[in-house]
DNA sequence: CTGTTAGCGCATTCAG
DNA sequence: CTGAATGCGCTAACAG
């Protein structure tokens, strides 16, 4: 993959050392004289050195490298997270290989062949959901595999996450709280995300007894949420409170009102959900809940290298998220 | 890096064959009879074998990665064109590890020297600002690159990309023609890209001699957009047009604005720049610039593999921007 | 502290 | 169409 390059050979003549002791610098060992290291480096700068990666993992059996295959990169809480991950690996010396999946398992197994066939040593999934295959290849050859974005206890499979079901549980009781007895809740494709699924039941849960609850699946965008909220507009004007399961869906949201001049949060209380960076800044400044995704993405990477270099087993480990109350939600009851 | 999976003897034993014949079918060699590849087939599938990467590449030199190192991967267009270049490299079998350098020239240099480490085959940089060390380095070990996200006809270098200069041109041009002539421009830090630096050059060579720039920098997020545009606002209220380099920075304004009961495009008139996917549907509806960050995607990555696949030199190919109107724009002759 | 020697798993000549 | 032999560049014992 590079060509013209030096080898350890070559910086072995040069240094008049045996290639050995090259490969002892080149990988920081401590039984190495100061002048040899010196030297030794000297020449591999002149020679313009760089170990080859291949020689190495084939060598080694470690490649340092670690998979993540996500759904979606786009409009979404999944650019903190990667941007995270990759940080966190570079701190260490590991690189980031990525595939999309678009959310569809089959085209997740094919990447993940890809990847593995590539040298991933370990695997960042998105949600609980996969194919039995990719489980069972990655069990099969032993490669280690998280799922992330949830948090289930009860599963055998290493998850680091946050509990969606509570989460969306926590926000229905939130805005049950402030008076609201009707609520609209917008979502994206079911088929497509267990979490979604999970924070759909967990709203249920948190709808007791006196609470309405009507849900709109809709495509998980800015698009799709202005769309929704227009036709839960339309359709009972009813609602006095919007819980969106994405801040990108209630950004469409806040457009559909804006055009249909209904105010936030006088005629209507929105609440979205992943807290993205914009939405402190949106008009009125959106109540949401806090998803930590640069800290999952950290604790991903930061285990899955521990296992990997130390063989520490991967620590379960749920995530708290957290109702940011900002001015998108009003109080109905005074 | 893969444990107690089936190596390609496994496989030749197995099947009663020699190594080389195996290793001809993995590689769809032509030269082995149907009823032998048949054999082959059935027990790499039984002993669960994948040929090593490692191995792989060590023999043949090839690693079939292909590097990116961006900016930033949040809140902007770089979301979509890093999609689209994983998807085209999957398509070819190549995989994309990718770096994040947060616009600093030696963060990104460090992170060359870990993806070449990796063996990465070839480069896909952003801009064509780069440390000279970083361009030696790629020069001196024969490594392809190529600049994105601009357009230089002029320049040694590969570059894929758009006129960032021109396009800012015709953006104030357009302004100028819809009567605008106090234009606020807002943008991101100049130090940190040259895109916009061309983008303000290019400005300013669009202001013709009737027409008064006052450029405002600030942080590349609805923050900053919004931040700045309350600057603008309270600096002179005489500009009548806002124009922001990035589609991220005018949804700031339109907060900026909604909050002090300016109205758009009534009272001021609202221009961006990318064309996100959302911003047709901001209310009003957002005019901008598309940027072709999909298809310029999708060029770097196949004339990368052109290049290492078939040795076909990198063709620089200028994309096309265009000017989305749509309703955030008031024609303030009529 | 340094050198020698064996592989790591595969692609690829060259024979047959 | 198939097999035997060689080496890709490096790490990791094992000697010394």
């Amino acid at each position: 993959m590079v060509r013209k390059v030096g080898k350890i050979r070559d910086v072995a003549r040069e240094t008049g050392l045996s290639i050995a002791t090259i490969s002892r610098v080149m990988n920081g060992a401590q039984n190495v004289s100061p002048k040899t290291r010196e030297r030794v480096l000297l020449a591999s700068k002149q020679l313009d050195y760089l170990p080859n990666p291949a020689a190495r993992t084939l060598s080694t059996n470690k490649s340092k490298t670690i998979a993540a295959i996500i759904p979606t990169i786009e409009n979404s809480v999944y650019a903190k997270y990667i941007a995270a991950i990759e940080q966190t690996l570079a701190e260490r010396g590991y690189s980031l290989v990525m595939a999309i999946s678009n959310a569809d398992p089959d085209q997740e197994f094919a990447a993940a062949g890809k990847l593995l066939g590539m040298g991933a040593e370990a695997f960042i999934l998105s949600g609980a959901a996969h194919s039995k295959d990719l489980i069972d290849l990655f069990e099969r050859r032993e490669v280690p595999f998280v799922f992330t974005s949830v948090w289930d206890p009860d599963s055998r499979k290493p998850n680091i996450g946050y509990d969606n079901f509570a989460l969306a549980r926590g926000a229905v009781e939130f805005l049950a709280a402030k008076g609201h007895r009707d609520i609209a809740v917008i979502h994206g494709p079911l088929c497509e995300s267990d979490r979604t699924r999970a924070r759909r039941e967990g709203a249920l849960a948190g709808g007791g007894a006196g609470t309405r609850l009507e849900f709109y699946e809709t495509e998980l965008s800015v698009a799709g949420g202005k769309q929704a909220a227009r036709k839960a507009l339309d359709a009972h004007k009813v609602c006095s409170a919007l819980l969106c399961f994405s801040d990108v869906q209630a950004l469409g949201a806040y457009f559909a009102f804006s055009e249909a001049n209904v105010r936030i949060p006088d005629d209507i209380s929105v609440m979205g959900f992943d807290n993205l960076d914009w939405s402190e800044h949106v008009s009125p400044a959106l109540t949401t809940i806090n998803l930590p995704a640069r800290k999952m993405g950290r604790a991903v990477a930061d285990q899955l290298m521990d296992l990997l270099d130390d063989g520490i087993p991967i620590r379960p480990l749920q995530l708290e998220g957290a109702i940011i109350e900002r001015g998108s939600v009003r109080n109905v009851n005074s």
